[in-house]
DNA sequence: GCTACACACTGGCATATGCCAGTATGTACT
DNA sequence: AGTACATACTGGCATATGCCAGTGTGTAGC
């Protein structure tokens, strides 16, 4: 017999969640897949658009279409290196810093929401295990799997 | 203390399983997406838009759009109802099921492989929790805890 | 300095996904 | 039958995500 598709389930609680975190987060106008993004910019010191797009797990030239958004709408703004002219870097501006803090409220109600629900142990428990999924380890014991 | 995003990492990891299913299938021409899809529909006897949207947890127009390529390529057709004119019912062509057996062998792989890196009965375990995030019941207790 | 090659990003195209505003159809109530 | 409302889908617009083919820039070897 053939098992359920492990990353068809996967895909399919992500759009679940996604539609419950934007819900709580519709009044900010972010939808949760900018939040993060943002969250996740201001977590790290002005990266490089490829560090960034490594720890996101994103290709590199997709953050680049979902960024023009949130430059557009001001909050965040690419800045070139000093020392290397190929790189650019990722930084908050002021108006990003201030959606952020804004907007952290209503992730933290949907976030509190989530662990009450679905149990504080055992969330943390399965981001425990999504991260290992997301790290480069996994994807080379994948490809050497074979 | 704030705990990392749930959301955030439920697609970070969809992401890179969804990379490394789809570099599986990569030979067959189909994403890891639409191999799902055309897999679900053929598990369903003949469902409508809406029955299929739900089972998948996908916007129903969301679905129609991503219907649209797997039907120029002939893979999958609209059927009218017969007792309800509004309805349109999900069917597999001749092509879309040689197709799916074919997948299938590329598909098998990647499951394979994953259920031997990750561990069988951790992926087991883990689709069961996917599977509860996914429910409709989970969406209703999220929604009433408010 | 020149040539190869590696690396960082950009642009174009395609699919994935969602919201909202229609359009068509069915159903209930009068 | 007629009106009001519910339901199923469609189309338009926007964001999310990926691949591939550039373009510009650094670096190693000659």
């Amino acid at each position: 017999m053939s098992t359920p598709c492990n990353n068809a389930m996967l895909r399919r609680a992500s759009r679940m969640l996604g539609q419950i975190y934007d819900d709580e987060l519709a009044a900010s106008g972010l939808k949760t897949t900018q939040y993060s993004l943002i969250s996740q910019i201001d977590r790290m010191n002005e990266p490089t658009l490829r560090q960034l797009a490594m720890e996101i797990v994103m290709d590199l030239s997709a953050l680049g279409h979902t960024l023009k958004p949130l430059i557009r709408d001001g909050y965040i703004a690419l800045l070139p290196d000093a020392e290397d002219r190929r790189v650019k870097r990722v930084a908050l501006t002021k108006l990003g810093k201030t959606k952020l803090r804004e907007t952290r409220r209503l992730w933290s109600q949907a976030q509190k929401r989530f662990e009450t629900v679905f149990g504080e142990s055992r969330a943390a428990k399965l981001r425990q295990v999504l991260a290992e999924l997301s790290s480069e380890d996994f994807r080379q014991s994948f490809n050497r799997s074979e």
